[in-house]
DNA sequence: CCTAAGCGGAAGCTCGGATTCCGGTTGGCT
DNA sequence: AGCCAACCGGAATCCGAGCTTCCGCTTAGG
């Protein structure tokens, strides 16, 4: 590969995430290539469609989730606090957001990825497990799930361009709402527990 | 106008609602006139555009918005319950759900239907003095305000077919979760607070 | 200096969706 | 009952955004 292709590369990777995070997943080849300063035709050469596209830039994100919460969960003073700092960290706009997308993509695609799908798996977990922490240290509601979690993260970070003009504005202000209402202080009853809302035979 | 042509008028904009609901602003004109039941011809005759369409049903949205607050700052205990009663039904999606929608509108779409500008600004009044008396009640946390509950319920109900699948399988679940950063209670410190955030000089 | 790898972006294609239009239908008045 | 203007449905047409290809030109690297 010669020395030039390789820097296009990068370039449309790092353009891909960017205009991707902007505008969505959806966004059309051509803006990518734009930005990243290359021909359509460049981008076609080296990744055939959307998908492959997609799931080279998850790569990078699922890695970069990885070192994050490992970091967060490491040094906060308590796991809580490291949860809400990891999921304040993680929908920065500035960042690649494609958790969504990645979760849509078929199968096939990440065929020649295992290593992709371990480290996916292995972010999952340790997302669980920090939550269970939290949750067990008291800090964070019991009926809030990891799910939940991840969920709340793609709200904001999937497609930032339908979102309403101020949440746009200032995304952290609704994270830190949302964030604020997992605390374990802020508890009410929440929906769709199943104990309770089980249908009554 | 003869009756047959004055029903075909009701369905259409009940069934641009329902469709509107679901699957965005944006949705086919030919999916909403298949809802309603009627040829694209009719629906083209009565609303030359989409925007139109979209007038006609923020009318009817906005009434019954006006006409839900009303009551729920009426017979809610206290205004925090009545708030969050009004903002968990507002945002069920049964009801249509065009606020951003409406928003967005180029002001030339309303020349004609000045009342509608009225109820809109009421309701709008309303929220606002629901909000603060829930704020000086102690219901409520004081650092937010009301943009901000206006773009909580849009964040839900815009574009509901773009939400992460776990999020729209249970909006109530995270409506909940927001509302509860929302309480007194749950209060930490948010960004974006003018005296807070202010660059040192 | 040579050549194969690599590049750019115009051209053509596809397809979803908007919009038109007219032959057939029907409400409602006489 | 009979008439006709209002109204209807939906096939046909139009349109443009975005995808994908392709080839003549450029340049890295030996």
């Amino acid at each position: 590969m010669r020395a030039d292709a390789r820097r296009n590369l990068d370039k449309i990777v790092e353009a891909a995430a960017a205009v991707m995070a902007e505008r969505g997943v959806g966004v059309p080849m051509e803006a990518i290539a734009r930005r990243a300063g290359v021909g359509v035709g460049t981008l076609y050469r080296r990744f055939p469609d959307r998908n492959a596209l997609i799931a080279a830039i998850g790569e990078h994100y699922v890695h970069s989730l990885a070192e994050a919460l490992r970091e967060a969960a490491e040094n906060a003073p308590d796991a809580w606090s490291g949860l809400r700092g990891f999921v304040l960290w993680a929908v920065n706009p500035g960042r690649a957001a494609l958790a969504t997308a990645l979760a849509e993509l078929p199968d096939e695609t990440f065929l020649d990825m295992a290593e992709f799908a371990v480290t996916r798996r292995r972010w999952l977990e340790g997302l669980d497990e920090l939550v269970r922490r939290a949750q067990a240290e008291g800090g964070m509601r019991a009926d809030v799930d990891t799910e939940d979690v991840v969920s709340l993260m793609n709200l904001f970070v999937c497609h930032p361009a339908d979102l309403p003009a101020h949440v746009a504005a200032q995304p952290v202000r609704f994270l830190h709402l949302m964030l604020d209402g997992m605390q374990a202080s802020a508890a009410t009853r929440l929906p769709g527990d199943p104990a309770e809302d089980a249908p009554r035979v």
